[in-house]
DNA sequence: ATGTTC
Protein backbone atom coordinates (compact mmCIF):
# COMPACT_ATOMS: atom_id res chain seq x y z
CA UNK A 1 0.00 0.00 0.00
CA UNK A 2 1.52 3.62 -0.92
CA UNK A 3 0.01 6.93 -0.37
CA UNK A 4 -0.83 9.18 -3.19
CA UNK A 5 2.17 10.70 -5.08
CA UNK A 6 1.01 14.21 -2.46
CA UNK A 7 1.46 11.67 0.28
CA UNK A 8 -2.02 13.21 1.86
CA UNK A 9 -2.60 10.20 4.47
CA UNK A 10 -6.62 10.73 3.00
CA UNK A 11 -5.79 8.77 0.07
CA UNK A 12 -4.43 5.26 -0.01
CA UNK A 13 -3.60 3.18 -2.83
CA UNK A 14 -3.74 -1.12 -2.14
CA UNK A 15 -1.42 -2.14 -4.96
CA UNK A 16 2.16 -3.69 -4.27
CA UNK A 17 4.84 -1.63 -5.17
CA UNK A 18 5.26 -3.33 -8.72
CA UNK A 19 1.91 -3.19 -9.56
CA UNK A 20 1.72 -0.29 -12.20
CA UNK A 21 -1.25 1.78 -11.69
CA UNK A 22 -1.31 4.34 -14.36
CA UNK A 23 -0.55 7.84 -12.94
CA UNK A 24 -3.63 9.62 -14.01
CA UNK A 25 -5.74 7.42 -11.92
CA UNK A 26 -3.41 8.26 -8.52
CA UNK A 27 -4.04 12.26 -9.71
CA UNK A 28 -7.89 11.30 -10.25
CA UNK A 29 -8.07 10.32 -6.72
CA UNK A 30 -5.95 13.01 -5.13
CA UNK A 31 -8.58 15.37 -6.83
CA UNK A 32 -11.49 13.79 -4.57
CA UNK A 33 -9.63 15.32 -1.72
CA UNK A 34 -10.91 18.89 -3.19
CA UNK A 35 -14.58 18.02 -2.89
CA UNK A 36 -16.41 19.08 0.07
CA UNK A 37 -16.71 16.77 2.63
CA UNK A 38 -14.34 14.20 1.66
CA UNK A 39 -12.81 12.81 4.62
CA UNK A 40 -10.94 9.66 3.14
CA UNK A 41 -9.91 7.93 -0.28
CA UNK A 42 -9.28 4.44 -0.97
CA UNK A 43 -7.86 3.43 -4.56
CA UNK A 44 -8.32 -0.36 -5.17
CA UNK A 45 -5.76 -2.27 -7.25
CA UNK A 46 -7.81 -2.41 -10.28
CA UNK A 47 -7.34 1.32 -10.00
CA UNK A 48 -7.69 3.39 -13.99
CA UNK A 49 -8.56 6.53 -14.88
CA UNK A 50 -12.38 7.26 -15.70
CA UNK A 51 -14.54 9.42 -17.82
CA UNK A 52 -14.84 11.88 -15.50
CA UNK A 53 -12.72 10.54 -12.53
CA UNK A 54 -11.54 7.40 -11.17
CA UNK A 55 -12.60 3.91 -11.14
CA UNK A 56 -11.66 1.35 -8.38
CA UNK A 57 -12.23 3.40 -5.45
CA UNK A 58 -14.11 4.03 -2.80
CA UNK A 59 -14.76 7.62 -0.78
CA UNK A 60 -15.72 8.43 1.99
CA UNK A 61 -17.62 12.03 3.48
CA UNK A 62 -19.12 13.84 6.57
CA UNK A 63 -22.87 14.24 5.07
CA UNK A 64 -22.09 15.25 1.27
CA UNK A 65 -23.68 13.33 -1.29
CA UNK A 66 -21.43 13.82 -4.50
CA UNK A 67 -23.40 11.81 -7.31
CA UNK A 68 -20.66 12.00 -9.81
CA UNK A 69 -18.34 9.74 -8.01
CA UNK A 70 -20.96 7.09 -8.54
CA UNK A 71 -21.81 8.01 -11.85
CA UNK A 72 -24.39 7.07 -14.34
CA UNK A 73 -24.44 3.49 -13.80
CA UNK A 74 -25.79 3.51 -9.58
CA UNK A 75 -26.00 -0.29 -8.76
CA UNK A 76 -24.24 -2.01 -10.97
CA UNK A 77 -22.24 -5.03 -10.03
CA UNK A 78 -22.02 -9.00 -9.98
CA UNK A 79 -24.14 -11.42 -9.42
CA UNK A 80 -23.64 -15.12 -9.18
CA UNK A 81 -25.71 -18.44 -9.33
CA UNK A 82 -24.59 -21.51 -8.73
CA UNK A 83 -26.35 -23.92 -11.48
CA UNK A 84 -27.44 -27.81 -10.98
CA UNK A 85 -25.00 -29.03 -13.19
CA UNK A 86 -21.54 -30.10 -13.95
CA UNK A 87 -19.54 -29.12 -16.90
CA UNK A 88 -18.38 -32.97 -18.39
CA UNK A 89 -21.91 -33.36 -19.08
CA UNK A 90 -22.49 -30.14 -20.83
CA UNK A 91 -22.66 -29.89 -24.36
CA UNK A 92 -20.80 -26.54 -25.31
CA UNK A 93 -22.49 -25.99 -28.77
CA UNK A 94 -25.54 -26.22 -27.24
CA UNK A 95 -24.85 -23.83 -24.75
CA UNK A 96 -23.53 -21.47 -27.05
CA UNK A 97 -26.98 -21.33 -28.99
CA UNK A 98 -29.14 -21.48 -25.77
CA UNK A 99 -26.76 -18.16 -24.37
CA UNK A 100 -26.89 -16.62 -27.78
CA UNK A 101 -30.73 -16.31 -27.41
CA UNK A 102 -30.37 -14.16 -23.98
CA UNK A 103 -30.69 -11.11 -26.44
CA UNK A 104 -33.95 -12.33 -28.29
CA UNK A 105 -36.52 -11.26 -25.51
CA UNK A 106 -37.39 -7.53 -24.08
CA UNK A 107 -37.60 -7.18 -20.76
CA UNK A 108 -40.56 -7.81 -18.10
CA UNK A 109 -43.23 -6.16 -18.51
CA UNK A 110 -44.84 -3.25 -16.50
CA UNK A 111 -47.11 -5.37 -14.23
CA UNK A 112 -44.06 -8.10 -13.27
CA UNK A 113 -41.77 -5.58 -12.54
CA UNK A 114 -44.08 -4.18 -10.35
CA UNK A 115 -44.83 -7.73 -8.86
CA UNK A 116 -41.15 -7.63 -8.27
CA UNK A 117 -40.61 -4.32 -5.91
CA UNK A 118 -40.07 -2.31 -8.53
CA UNK A 119 -42.12 1.06 -8.01
CA UNK A 120 -44.94 1.33 -10.10
CA UNK A 121 -43.69 5.15 -12.02
CA UNK A 122 -40.05 3.32 -12.31
CA UNK A 123 -41.31 -0.16 -14.24
CA UNK A 124 -43.61 2.35 -15.87
CA UNK A 125 -40.46 3.70 -17.82
CA UNK A 126 -37.87 1.11 -17.45
CA UNK A 127 -39.50 -2.30 -16.66
CA UNK A 128 -38.13 -3.54 -20.84
CA UNK A 129 -34.56 -2.90 -19.57
CA UNK A 130 -35.31 -5.33 -16.95
CA UNK A 131 -33.19 -8.67 -18.20
CA UNK A 132 -31.09 -7.13 -20.34
CA UNK A 133 -26.92 -6.86 -20.63
CA UNK A 134 -26.28 -3.74 -21.73
CA UNK A 135 -22.89 -2.69 -23.19
CA UNK A 136 -18.83 -1.58 -22.12
CA UNK A 137 -18.00 -4.58 -20.14
CA UNK A 138 -20.99 -6.08 -19.06
CA UNK A 139 -21.76 -9.91 -19.78
CA UNK A 140 -23.39 -13.01 -18.74
CA UNK A 141 -21.09 -15.64 -18.51
CA UNK A 142 -21.35 -19.45 -18.35
CA UNK A 143 -18.61 -20.87 -15.54
CA UNK A 144 -17.28 -23.75 -14.33
CA UNK A 145 -15.35 -24.35 -11.10
CA UNK A 146 -11.48 -24.47 -12.18
CA UNK A 147 -9.90 -24.66 -9.37
CA UNK A 148 -10.35 -24.99 -5.42
CA UNK A 149 -7.86 -22.71 -3.72
CA UNK A 150 -9.19 -22.73 0.54
CA UNK A 151 -10.34 -26.72 0.26
CA UNK A 152 -12.63 -25.89 3.79
CA UNK A 153 -14.17 -23.19 2.56
CA UNK A 154 -15.18 -24.74 -0.77
CA UNK A 155 -16.28 -27.51 1.31
CA UNK A 156 -18.69 -25.74 3.30
CA UNK A 157 -19.87 -24.15 0.06
CA UNK A 158 -20.43 -27.48 -1.25
CA UNK A 159 -18.73 -26.02 -4.29
CA UNK A 160 -16.59 -29.21 -6.33
CA UNK A 161 -14.49 -28.70 -9.35
CA UNK A 162 -16.36 -28.98 -12.65
CA UNK A 163 -19.69 -27.22 -10.77
CA UNK A 164 -21.41 -24.68 -13.31
CA UNK A 165 -22.33 -21.15 -12.28
CA UNK A 166 -23.47 -18.46 -13.72
CA UNK A 167 -21.58 -14.96 -13.59
CA UNK A 168 -23.87 -11.84 -14.17
CA UNK A 169 -22.29 -8.00 -14.75
CA UNK A 170 -24.93 -5.63 -14.87
CA UNK A 171 -26.84 -2.62 -13.60
CA UNK A 172 -29.55 -0.38 -13.34
CA UNK A 173 -29.69 0.37 -17.60
CA UNK A 174 -31.12 3.64 -18.54
CA UNK A 175 -32.73 4.16 -15.21
CA UNK A 176 -29.28 5.27 -13.28
CA UNK A 177 -28.50 8.08 -15.50
CA UNK A 178 -32.31 9.22 -15.36
CA UNK A 179 -32.01 9.44 -11.70
CA UNK A 180 -28.42 11.20 -11.95
CA UNK A 181 -30.32 13.94 -14.29
CA UNK A 182 -33.25 14.46 -11.73
CA UNK A 183 -30.72 15.59 -9.19
CA UNK A 184 -28.35 18.24 -9.92
CA UNK A 185 -25.62 19.36 -8.00
CA UNK A 186 -22.27 21.43 -8.04
CA UNK A 187 -19.44 19.54 -8.91
CA UNK A 188 -17.59 20.18 -6.25
CA UNK A 189 -20.01 20.89 -3.60
CA UNK A 190 -22.52 17.58 -3.97
CA UNK A 191 -25.28 17.59 -1.94
CA UNK A 192 -25.60 17.93 1.60
CA UNK A 193 -27.61 15.06 2.80
CA UNK A 194 -30.32 17.73 4.46
CA UNK A 195 -30.24 19.41 1.20
CA UNK A 196 -30.75 17.09 -1.33
CA UNK A 197 -28.29 14.70 -0.09
CA UNK A 198 -31.58 12.49 0.96
CA UNK A 199 -33.77 13.04 -2.36
CA UNK A 200 -30.78 12.27 -4.21
CA UNK A 201 -30.13 8.04 -2.21
CA UNK A 202 -33.72 7.57 -1.77
CA UNK A 203 -33.28 7.71 -5.75
CA UNK A 204 -30.32 5.94 -5.95
CA UNK A 205 -31.80 3.11 -3.29
CA UNK A 206 -34.51 2.38 -6.29
CA UNK A 207 -31.71 2.22 -8.86
CA UNK A 208 -29.26 -0.33 -6.48
CA UNK A 209 -32.86 -2.27 -6.08
CA UNK A 210 -33.49 -2.52 -9.69
CA UNK A 211 -29.74 -3.66 -10.79
CA UNK A 212 -29.75 -6.35 -8.75
CA UNK A 213 -33.60 -7.38 -10.22
CA UNK A 214 -32.05 -7.12 -13.92
CA UNK A 215 -29.20 -9.08 -12.64
CA UNK A 216 -32.30 -11.56 -10.94
CA UNK A 217 -33.69 -11.80 -14.61
CA UNK A 218 -30.61 -12.42 -16.55
CA UNK A 219 -29.39 -15.11 -14.56
CA UNK A 220 -32.88 -16.40 -14.39
CA UNK A 221 -33.08 -16.28 -17.96
CA UNK A 222 -29.77 -17.90 -18.92
CA UNK A 223 -30.25 -20.84 -16.62
CA UNK A 224 -34.19 -21.49 -18.20
CA UNK A 225 -32.44 -21.30 -21.48
CA UNK A 226 -29.39 -23.80 -20.30
CA UNK A 227 -32.09 -25.81 -19.05
CA UNK A 228 -30.64 -25.71 -16.21
CA UNK A 229 -32.17 -25.47 -12.51
CA UNK A 230 -29.92 -23.11 -10.47
CA UNK A 231 -30.20 -20.56 -7.57
CA UNK A 232 -28.92 -16.62 -6.34
CA UNK A 233 -25.52 -17.25 -4.79
CA UNK A 234 -23.67 -13.54 -4.28
CA UNK A 235 -25.04 -10.20 -5.09
CA UNK A 236 -22.71 -7.53 -4.83
CA UNK A 237 -23.14 -4.02 -5.99
CA UNK A 238 -19.82 -2.16 -7.25
CA UNK A 239 -21.28 1.43 -8.12
CA UNK A 240 -23.42 2.77 -5.05
CA UNK A 241 -23.50 4.55 -1.80
CA UNK A 242 -24.21 3.24 1.73
CA UNK A 243 -25.25 5.14 4.57
CA UNK A 244 -24.01 5.09 8.04
CA UNK A 245 -25.48 7.94 10.37
CA UNK A 246 -24.24 11.11 8.09
CA UNK A 247 -21.25 9.34 7.00
CA UNK A 248 -21.60 8.70 3.13
CA UNK A 249 -19.44 6.18 1.58
CA UNK A 250 -19.24 6.17 -2.55
CA UNK A 251 -17.75 3.42 -4.18
CA UNK A 252 -17.09 3.38 -7.41
CA UNK A 253 -15.67 0.31 -9.39
CA UNK A 254 -15.20 -0.79 -6.17
CA UNK A 255 -16.91 -4.05 -4.32
CA UNK A 256 -18.90 -4.10 -0.84
CA UNK A 257 -16.59 -5.86 0.85
CA UNK A 258 -19.29 -7.13 3.97
CA UNK A 259 -21.74 -9.09 2.08
CA UNK A 260 -20.06 -12.40 1.70
CA UNK A 261 -18.30 -13.76 -0.93
CA UNK A 262 -17.06 -11.72 -4.18
CA UNK A 263 -16.75 -12.86 -7.91
CA UNK A 264 -14.09 -10.67 -8.87
CA UNK A 265 -13.64 -11.32 -12.86
CA UNK A 266 -11.38 -10.65 -15.64
CA UNK A 267 -11.24 -10.34 -18.71
CA UNK A 268 -13.66 -11.49 -21.04
CA UNK A 269 -10.88 -14.41 -21.90
CA UNK A 270 -9.43 -14.87 -18.26
CA UNK A 271 -10.94 -16.69 -15.22
CA UNK A 272 -12.61 -15.24 -12.37
CA UNK A 273 -11.76 -15.19 -8.73
CA UNK A 274 -13.96 -15.91 -5.93
CA UNK A 275 -12.91 -14.63 -2.63
CA UNK A 276 -13.85 -13.60 0.58
CA UNK A 277 -13.46 -9.69 1.59
CA UNK A 278 -12.10 -8.61 4.94
CA UNK A 279 -14.35 -5.58 5.41
CA UNK A 280 -12.05 -4.33 8.78
CA UNK A 281 -8.72 -3.44 6.91
CA UNK A 282 -7.53 -0.08 8.18
CA UNK A 283 -8.27 2.58 5.40
CA UNK A 284 -9.66 0.16 2.65
CA UNK A 285 -13.42 1.13 3.48
CA UNK A 286 -15.06 -1.75 3.59
CA UNK A 287 -14.07 -2.30 -0.39
CA UNK A 288 -12.15 -4.51 -2.93
CA UNK A 289 -11.82 -4.48 -6.34
CA UNK A 290 -14.30 -5.26 -8.53
CA UNK A 291 -12.10 -7.23 -11.76
CA UNK A 292 -8.69 -6.36 -13.60
CA UNK A 293 -9.77 -3.10 -13.97
CA UNK A 294 -8.40 -1.52 -17.30
CA UNK A 295 -4.96 -1.37 -18.66
CA UNK A 296 -5.77 0.57 -22.09
CA UNK A 297 -8.89 2.88 -22.26
CA UNK A 298 -11.39 1.68 -25.22
CA UNK A 299 -10.19 4.22 -27.84
CA UNK A 300 -6.76 2.79 -28.17
CA UNK A 301 -8.42 -0.48 -28.65
CA UNK A 302 -10.64 -0.08 -31.42
CA UNK A 303 -9.27 -1.01 -35.10
CA UNK A 304 -7.50 -3.96 -33.70
CA UNK A 305 -8.99 -6.58 -35.58
CA UNK A 306 -6.87 -8.59 -37.07
CA UNK A 307 -4.95 -8.97 -34.18
CA UNK A 308 -7.84 -10.10 -31.86
CA UNK A 309 -8.75 -12.43 -34.66
CA UNK A 310 -5.20 -14.11 -34.55
CA UNK A 311 -5.27 -14.75 -30.87
CA UNK A 312 -8.06 -16.98 -29.32
CA UNK A 313 -8.99 -16.38 -25.99
CA UNK A 314 -6.31 -17.37 -23.52
CA UNK A 315 -8.71 -19.45 -21.26
CA UNK A 316 -10.47 -20.88 -24.73
CA UNK A 317 -14.24 -19.71 -23.48
CA UNK A 318 -16.36 -18.80 -26.60
CA UNK A 319 -17.64 -15.33 -26.63
CA UNK A 320 -21.05 -14.10 -28.09
CA UNK A 321 -20.24 -10.80 -29.36
CA UNK A 322 -21.83 -9.80 -32.89
CA UNK A 323 -20.47 -6.05 -32.17
CA UNK A 324 -16.90 -5.87 -33.48
CA UNK A 325 -16.59 -2.71 -32.02
CA UNK A 326 -17.54 -3.70 -28.43
CA UNK A 327 -15.36 -6.90 -29.22
CA UNK A 328 -11.94 -4.82 -29.88
CA UNK A 329 -12.34 -2.46 -26.57
CA UNK A 330 -13.07 -5.11 -24.19
CA UNK A 331 -10.53 -7.48 -25.68
CA UNK A 332 -8.46 -9.72 -22.99
CA UNK A 333 -5.30 -6.93 -23.85
CA UNK A 334 -7.37 -3.98 -22.73
CA UNK A 335 -7.43 -5.31 -18.71
CA UNK A 336 -4.50 -6.16 -16.08
CA UNK A 337 -3.68 -10.10 -15.38
CA UNK A 338 -6.70 -10.71 -12.77
CA UNK A 339 -4.25 -12.75 -10.71
CA UNK A 340 -1.96 -9.95 -10.04
CA UNK A 341 -4.99 -7.61 -8.94
CA UNK A 342 -5.91 -10.23 -7.04
CA UNK A 343 -2.33 -10.99 -5.48
CA UNK A 344 -2.31 -7.11 -4.71
CA UNK A 345 -5.81 -7.58 -2.50
CA UNK A 346 -4.20 -10.71 -0.97
CA UNK A 347 -1.14 -8.82 0.28
CA UNK A 348 -2.84 -6.15 1.85
CA UNK A 349 -5.70 -8.42 3.37
CA UNK A 350 -8.25 -7.26 1.64
CA UNK A 351 -9.49 -10.53 0.50
CA UNK A 352 -8.18 -14.28 0.54
CA UNK A 353 -9.02 -16.41 -2.55
CA UNK A 354 -11.68 -19.58 -2.18
CA UNK A 355 -11.66 -20.85 -6.14
CA UNK A 356 -10.77 -20.12 -9.37
CA UNK A 357 -13.36 -20.17 -11.27
CA UNK A 358 -13.12 -20.39 -15.82
CA UNK A 359 -15.62 -18.99 -18.40
CA UNK A 360 -16.96 -21.25 -20.69
CA UNK A 361 -19.56 -19.45 -22.41
CA UNK A 362 -19.49 -15.20 -22.56
CA UNK A 363 -22.79 -13.69 -23.62
CA UNK A 364 -21.72 -10.00 -24.42
CA UNK A 365 -24.72 -8.84 -27.51
CA UNK A 366 -26.09 -10.45 -29.98
CA UNK A 367 -26.90 -7.66 -31.94
CA UNK A 368 -24.18 -5.98 -34.47
C1' DA B 1 -21.94 3.44 -18.24
C1' DT B 2 -26.24 5.57 -21.25
C1' DG B 3 -32.57 4.59 -25.72
C1' DT B 4 -25.11 6.79 -26.51
C1' DT B 5 -22.99 10.06 -31.06
C1' DC B 6 -23.03 15.30 -35.46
Amino acid sequence: MFNSMSGDARVRVFARASSWIEGAAVRQLEQLLARRGVIAVAGMPDLHPGHKGPVGCAVLTDGVVHPDIVGTDIGCGMTAWRLDGELRRLRLDKAERALGRLGDRGGLDVDAAVARGVPPDVAAAHAEALGTVGGGNHFVELQTVHQLVDAAACAAEGLAVGDLTLLVHSGSRGLGPAVLARHPYDHGEGLALNTGGRAYLADHDVAVAFAALNRAVLAERAAALLGLDGAPWCDVPHNHVTLEGDRVLHRKGAAQADLGLVPVPGSRGAMTYLVRPDPRVAGALASLAHGAGRKRDRASMRGRRDKERERPNPVGNRVICADRRLAEEEAPEAYKPIADVVADLEAHGLARTVAVLKPVVTFKTARA
